[in-house]
DNA sequence: AGGGAAATTATAAGATCGTATAGCAATGAA
DNA sequence: TTCATTGCTATACGATCTTATAATTTCCCT
């Protein structure tokens, strides 16, 4: 209960300087690496634990070091969060549009390949939800949060937009506004992730694939016209 | 940081019973009340304060009462959470379908007004928002909460469901899978909904609701049959 | 090889959290 | 009016949390 020893930090400190004589006690890293370090640990320990794992301590020993290596990277723990949301959205862009680009280069294969890798364990993942899901408390209550949801929620947009456009000018169909298709569209995308992930057993994969199609389907039918 | 008064309790409560005469110190009610208060209180400590706000000392304070009143009624936080989400999810999907039964009786009057209840402040409020990313948050890491979102997410997907079968019958159309496109139409609702939230600049409302009809729109073109 | 910058650890202080326990007191029934 | 039920308060305890500060150690640079 009471602190067990408040005046011994010195003798401490001193016992622990002789102790150590073969090799280093810790690696002194680069502050980007260990920025990252850092990221992706709090990013396994939101997986771990959802909200309760976006902790300075619990995310310090996931990452093996201790808790003052937070603050002095990132100041506040906000800031450490907000760093992992932006390296997670990065990473998942851009393995989607990876796979976009390893498709055949037909406006109509891109997107389906995009609808396929949206539904793949790239995205489709309880895991991947939960720390989404963590981020989107955050962004409700921050402005820091909100403001990276913002940037990157338009990037995600804009290039759902711009396969749209591409299959619109090739097949010859017509938007009336090609930015709220890919509103919409998006939305659709992540309803479905959502509803997935929270029960997976509500529909397949495949399913939800399928339905993707049928609402681009309704769009070349010219629904959105 | 030493516990002030360990073997003070029985003085302290001999004290406070003197100096208690004129009025009650606090009401009794029934444990139904007492249990919607409590749940009530949860759901404005989540608005206000989103995962922070799930505490036993800051829900108590809310309503009023003592933490130990919680424990009391509920066990333990989780069970108290859990209720308050059964409380607001009856809640709007109540407020729902008193909006489609005011409407028109006909089927495509009841959707239509099925939609733009569901994109009135309702729904569309970053509160409710809030309220219900807390809740997905716990669904994801407890059983307890998987139950009742997995019952609570059916009847919704039921009532989606039943207002396009209406409309498929009506019209004359087809539908492949009406379970399948009830999905889809729940998870653009659902991503509409959260996408507006997290960013009320990115579409109006309105625009909500025209694409909710565009949706609607390939349905009856044939996008699904 | 050694000095110094800064990366890292170690430690402390104060808040808050969840739950358990014991006793008080409001209320309906006798 | 008294009594018993049980809703409710009061309090304690141990764990964990964030942040601040000071000491220490690594490693680059000259």
């Amino acid at each position: 209960m009471m602190p067990a020893g408040s005046q011994t930090g010195e003798v401490a400190s001193l016992a622990r300087q002789t102790a150590a004589k073969g090799r280093a006690r810790f690696r002194r890293e680069a502050p980007e690496d260990r920025r990252r370090q850092l990221g992706e640990a709090a990013l396994r320990c939101i997986v771990k634990h959802g909200n309760a794992g976006v902790s300075v301590r619990q995310i310090a020993a996931e990452a093996g070091v201790t808790q003052g290596l937070i603050t002095h990277h990132f100041g506040e723990i906000n800031e450490l969060v907000a760093y992992a949301f932006d390296i997670m959205s990065a990473g998942l862009l851009q393995a989607l549009m990876k796979a976009v680009e390893e498709a055949e280069p037909t406006p109509r294969k891109r997107l389906d390949s995009f609808i396929e890798a949206s539904f793949s364990p790239i995205l489709f993942d309880r895991d991947v939800l939960g720390v989404w899901v963590v981020f989107w408390g955050l962004v409700l209550h921050s402005p820091r949060m909100s403001a990276s949801q913002r940037e990157e929620y338009s990037d995600y947009c804009a290039t759902v937009e711009g396969l749209i456009r591409d299959l619109a000018a090739d097949e010859g169909f017509s938007i009336a506004d090609t930015r709220l298709a890919a509103i919409a569209f998006t939305a659709l995308l992540d309803g479905l992730w959502l509803a997935w992930c929270l029960n997976p057993a509500s529909f397949k994969p495949q399913e939800g694939i399928q339905l993707c199609r049928n609402w681009v389907e309704g769009l070349r039918r010219g629904a959105y016209a």
